[in-house]
DNA sequence: ATAGTATATTATATAATTAGAATATTCACA
DNA sequence: TGTGAATATTCTAATTATATAATATACTAT
């Protein structure tokens, strides 16, 4: 056991963080939100899925406080939340190009 | 739709890795690794999992390219195999303190 | 060969996630 | 107020992940 560890409790709620970017679906749609804010007609026109999916990815990652989203007229916008995720994704993509 | 999105192919990858990380004993599991490599028993008595559920855990890992492991004796040592994996931990752990 | 220790695999029951379809809500505007 | 467009919610079936327990393998040393 070495110092510096995280406590079992943060690493379940990263855990929980990591679950949510773990649906490829998800993840396009946090990519397309890091060149800035989109409506979910956008983002479902970005990713190819059928509304009501599109609307479920964004809700979730919306109560995991990843994406923030914002009402304009009978538009919704939707943004990056979590100032730290574009860094994670950013590294992310450093990973594996197998 | 902007420039330099990844293609869904390379997001179902990095989702999988996600995915992989998605759970809190492996993420566990992880970070002990990024201190340097383990055998299965000083991995399971970091984390207090029996012994099983750690090798099952570590095996996954193991298939997704993340740790690799190596046998001396009747101890296996796993360790970190993506060298990005690291990084991409720190990335994480800057995530919401809530 | 036998026994003991370390690790891995399998089986199964349960729980969580997902896709898809249907429907509901919210808003703008005629 | 009523219609259409944009978004959200609900429901169900199918799939996938998980926990637990039992068992198997690999190696060391006697």
């Amino acid at each position: 056991m070495k110092k510096g560890l995280p406590e079992k409790r943060r690493c379940a709620r990263l855990a929980s963080i990591f679950k949510t970017l773990s649906h490829p679906q998800r993840l396009y749609l946090l990519c397309c939100l890091c060149d800035g804010e989109s409506t979910v007609g956008e983002l479902g026109a970005a990713c190819g899925a059928p509304q009501p999916v599109v609307s479920q990815h964004l809700t979730r990652m919306r109560l995991e406080g990843i994406v923030a989203s914002r009402r304009a007229g009978n538009h919704v916008h939707y943004s990056i939340a979590d100032p730290h995720i574009p860094a994670l994704i950013r590294s992310m993509e450093k990973i594996s190009h197998e």
